[in-house]
DNA sequence: CACCATTACCTGTCCGAACAAGTAAAGCGC
DNA sequence: GCGCTTTACTTGTTCGGACAGGTAATGGTG
């Protein structure tokens, strides 16, 4: 295993980097066999917890992108996840609403996220996990305060 | 800011979502004024750092795929930064070596891991960041054993 | 009411990532 | 040398993510 010059530059991007990469790959392989994709299994989530949800709702709560959303929303469909709507006070909007052959997956997806975090943090004890959620948590804000800095520019 | 459900079932990976994501979010806008993309920087770095390398070698050393290797490659050499070569003792493989225009971009790059890693840890106390260092060892540790068990298979 | 900025959504483009399938060269056993 | 597997690379496809640009509906304000 090779310790490139990133290692040294930023020890903590880094293994941010790595992580990020693995958890990733693994959570793509756990979802493959439902026919779901990264980041779709967070789009039916919150529909079978929230019910019907506009777009711009979706993408408010997973803080994702309205172009993403757009296409993630027509796959879904496409494979029978998800039903289309038009909004009846709002005709610029659309509803999106799980359909019923969805909530055979809602069981496996749970089984998933269960495995992800055992993957993540099964091999630690307690006091650890306390502790990488406390680390996470600091360098999630870190992260936000310089994202938020560099997007105000010029309002 | 809402915390779906995500957070409740599995709290340390939906931890590692977030900050993946922020992460990556930063790097990229750090990154685009070099006319850099995602993950190429990394190619320019172990290029400038071990010199000309074949593909094979950079995807190993990035832990990265064949195709996207070839791709960005390709996009690297239409940017200017990279030249390909035939290699000599081996009629498959190309040997891919750094531009001098590349050159001046190496400053910059090591500038934008500095500000990465100080986005990431910046905020952090030298405990703090020493303890993020294990904590994230002991995750990327986790999912490796996960990732090696499940690509066994039948092999 | 008319004017206009905002909002919700769609489309096109480009990128990395992953998978599948293919080609050509290299290496190995025989 | 001949055949087989392995290796190096390429191409095609599909996905999420991000950005730019466009359309239609909404909601003020004058």
């Amino acid at each position: 295993m090779p310790v490139p010059a990133a290692a040294h530059a930023g020890p903590v991007s880094h293994a941010i980097f790595r992580v990020a990469r693995l958890h990733r790959m693994i959570a793509g392989q756990l979802l493959r066999p439902l026919g779901l994709h990264l980041g779709q299994e967070l789009v039916m989530m919150h529909l079978w917890e929230l019910g019907p949800q506009r777009q711009t709702d979706l993408v408010r709560l997973i803080d994702s992108d309205a172009a993403t959303m757009t296409r993630s929303i027509k796959r879904l469909e496409n494979a029978g996840f998800v039903r289309r709507r038009p909004c009846p006070d709002d005709k610029r909007a659309v509803l999106i609403e799980p359909t019923a052959a969805s909530q055979a997956l809602r069981r496996e997806v749970e089984r998933i996220w269960a495995e992800l975090e055992d993957a993540s943090a099964g091999g630690l004890t307690p006091d650890q996990q306390t502790e990488a959620l406390h680390t996470l948590r600091r360098i999630e804000d870190n992260l936000a305060r310089v994202a938020a800095r560099s997007g105000e520019g010029a309002p």
